[in-house]
DNA sequence: TTCCATGTTCCGCA
DNA sequence: TTGCGGAACATGGA
C-alpha cells in the first residue's frame, strides 16, 4: 500500500481525526516496530501531550508533537492507520495503539512488520540523515529540479524513479504506473532519456500522483485508461495490447511493450 | 504447499 | 564508486 498516494491520504487522515487530543497512553503491542525509541520512552515521551501538526515527506508521516519532539512514522509494504471512536474495539492485531482522552485511539498496522516509529528531534535532520530527495509532489521540485535529481544515474529508469534518493515517494505500483503514461519502458537507461521523455515523466509523475490521491490511493479505482487496474499479466492494456511482466532489481514490474516500446 | 507481495537494507560481485 | 541480483525481515493471501 504505502507509497507517496496512500502515506498522504494516511496524512490527511490522521490531520482530520488526531490532532490536538490529548494522549494518555500508548500500547506497544509489537515492539518490533519501533525504531529508535524503547516502549517505556515512546510513553512517556507522548503521555500527557498531543499531536499538533502532520506532514508528509515521500513515504514518511511525521507528527509533530506539543512537546517539540516529531514521531516518524514509516508503513513498509502493508502498514496503514485506523482511528477509532470510544465505542469501537480497536481490531486485535494493531501493533501500536495511540490512546487519547475519552477513549479515541489511532491504531497503527502494519501486518508484516516492515514499517518503524521512530522518534526525533528534528524532521529536516531526519529526512536528511536518511538521505531521502525531495518530495516527489513539493512545488518547489519543478521539472529542471527533477531532471537535475535524475541526472548522473547510470541505471535503468525505473530503479531511478524508485531511488528514494532522488525523489522521494514512488514505489513499485506507482513507478509503473508514471512510465505507461510516459510511454517510456521501464528498462530504459537514464543516459537514454532525451528532453522530450524527461518532459513526459515529470509530467506523468506529477499527474499520476495526484490522481491517485484525488481517487483515495486505491489503484484500482484509477480511471481505466491507467495501467494499475489492469496490472497483471496477460492483461489487455488500454489500448488493446498484452500487458506483460519482467523482473527488475527483485521486484515484478508490468508495462505495455505496445505503449512502451523497448529501448 | 508453494509462490508472491505496495519497502528497505545489507552483502557479494562485476 | 556505482549498480545490480539476491537475501533477509515477517506475515497473509492466492
Amino acid at each position: 500500500m504505502p507509497e507517496l498516494p496512500d502515506v498522504e491520504i494516511f496524512r490527511a487522515y490522521v490531520a482530520k481525526t488526531s490532532l490536538h487530543r490529548r494522549i494518555l497512553d500508548v500500547e506497544v503491542r509489537r515492539p518490533r516496530v519501533l525504531g529508535n525509541v524503547s516502549a517505556p520512552r515512546l510513553n512517556s515521551a507522548l503521555a500527557g501531550h498531543a499531536f499538533t501538526a502532520v506532514r508528509r515527506h515521500g513515504k514518511h508521516l511525521l507528527l509533530a508533537l506539543d512537546s517539540g519532539r516529531w514521531l516518524a512514522m514509516h508503513f513498509g509494504m502493508t502498514g496503514s492507520l485506523h482511528y477509532y471512536a470510544a465505542d469501537e474495539p480497536p481490531a486485535p492485531d494493531a501493533r501500536i495503539l495511540f490512546d487519547f482522552v475519552r477513549g479515541n485511539r489511532l491504531g497503527y498496522y502494519d501486518p508484516r512488520v516492515l514499517g518503524r516509529i521512530n522518534l526525533i528531534d528534528d524532521p529536516d535532520d531526519y529526512i536528511a540523515q536518511r538521505g531521502l530527495g525531495p518530495d516527489a509532489l513539493d512545488p518547489q521540485l519543478k521539472r529542471p529540479q527533477f531532471e537535475a535529481a535524475l541526472h548522473g544515474a547510470k541505471g535503468i529508469v525505473k530503479a531511478a524513479l524508485m531511488d528514494q534518493g532522488r525523489v522521494a515517494g514512488i514505489g513499485n505500483l506507482y513507478s509503473d504506473e508514471i512510465l505507461y503514461h510516459a510511454h517510456v519502458h521501464p528498462k530504459t537507461p537514464v543516459a537514454a532519456l532525451d528532453g522530450p521523455a524527461l518532459r513526459r515523466l515529470y509530467d506523468s509523475m506529477r499527474t499520476v500522483l495526484k490522481e491517485a490521491i484525488a481517487r483515495g490511493a486505491e489503484p484500482e479505482r484509477l480511471p481505466r485508461d491507467y495501467l494499475l487496474p489492469h496490472r497483471r499479466s496477460g492483461e489487455h492494456c488500454p489500448c488493446g495490447g498484452e500487458v506483460e511482466k519482467t523482473v527488475i532489481a527483485g521486484r515484478s514490474a508490468y508495462f505495455c511493450p505496445r505503449c512502451q516500446p523497448a529501448p
